[in-house]
DNA sequence: CCATTAACCTGACAGC
DNA sequence: TGCTGTCAGGTTAATG
């Protein structure tokens, strides 16, 4: 479920029950995921309290009273669903079901955090390509999954004149470096094909070739479409779930992604077409993105 | 250094 | 019903 709006998405359904609380129980259901657990990990993690709760790229971080950051990315399918303790409760602005029979011990549940909220959090991730760790929180920033990954989309420092130093003299086709989590965090394969959409330009074209004012209006259309997918909680396609269990609905906004052969929705005569890019599909108009 | 491809793992779905 | 092949939102080691 995993570029940027689910992971965000994600995080603001944990929040109520993670930020300001603590980690009463953590039990780990097998040894490792995308990467092993750490050394200890439920026992650094039993018993503390999450000071906050952050977001970087499309990692989660939970920055802990011990001086570690506990470190969440969701792979390709990966779910944090959250359960009250006994019964229905709503927890600050969101309203969360009590858990289930079993809730924790499924096939692909892999790790079950109990919380003083009081809550019950599941990651579950059939894939398993999510990964968790701990990173003491001073050197974050420093560490091996952090120290090149590029700037957050949805901040001010991105801007026109970043992008395009960001893509100066690139080879690779635009939709290849927007995926490059070192050029712009957080950006996967759908936000990238309907921001370049957005923004009338060809997949295709090459990231150094892409001209100033296209430049700006693709900037524009990145924040955009970002923005406009977190207030939808998310795109769901088959595995992203908010917190709560509800489904993302900006899949209904696509107006390219997953639509081949379907007419193009800018009034043009074009019909959507798919391609493989760096061995993923790409979704583009060849009629109005050049 | 740069760019592309294959691999990681499981499940869903289409076609036979 | 069941088999086979293809594809999936990400990341990264290996390769050219």
């Amino acid at each position: 479920m995993p570029e940027l709006p689910e992971v965000e998405t994600v995080r603001l359904g944990l929040l109520p029950v993670l930020e300001g609380h603590t980690l009463t129980q953590v039990e780990t259901r097998r040894g490792d995921l995308r990467i092993p657990f750490p050394r200890d990990f439920a026992a650094r993690l039993r018993g503390r309290r999450v000071k906050t709760l952050r977001r970087r790229a499309k990692y989660l971080l939970a920055d802990l009273d011990s001086g570690e950051t506990l470190v969440i990315h969701l792979g390709m399918s990966g779910r944090m669903s959250v359960y009250a303790e006994g019964k229905q409760r709503r927890i600050g602005n969101y309203v969360y079901d009590k858990a289930p029979q079993g809730a924790g011990t499924g096939k692909h549940d892999h790790v079950v955090f109990e919380t003083d909220a009081p809550a019950r959090i599941v990651f579950n991730d059939h894939r398993r390509f999510g990964l968790m760790t701990l990173v003491e929180t001073a050197h974050l920033d420093d560490d091996k999954l952090f120290k090149d990954i590029g700037i957050e989309p949805l901040s001010p420092g991105f801007t026109a004149k970043y992008l395009t130093a960001a893509l100066d003299g690139k080879k690779t086709p635009i939709k290849s470096a927007l995926l490059d989590q070192r050029l712009v965090a957080g950006l996967g394969n759908i936000y990238v094909c309907e921001a370049l959409f957005r923004a009338g330009i060809s997949p295709k074209r090459l990231a150094g070739a892409v001209k100033q004012d296209q430049i700006a209006a693709l900037v524009t259309a990145i924040k955009k479409v970002l923005k406009d997918a977190i207030a939808a909680g998310g795109s769901t396609l088959r595995d992203h779930a908010q917190a709560t269990g509800d489904p993302g609905n900006f899949q209904h906004h696509f107006l390219v992604y997953g639509r081949e052969g379907l007419p193009c929705k800018s009034k043009c005569p074009g019909t959507v077409k798919r391609i493989v890019q760096a061995g993923r599909s790409t979704f583009y108009c060849p009629k109005c993105q050049t």
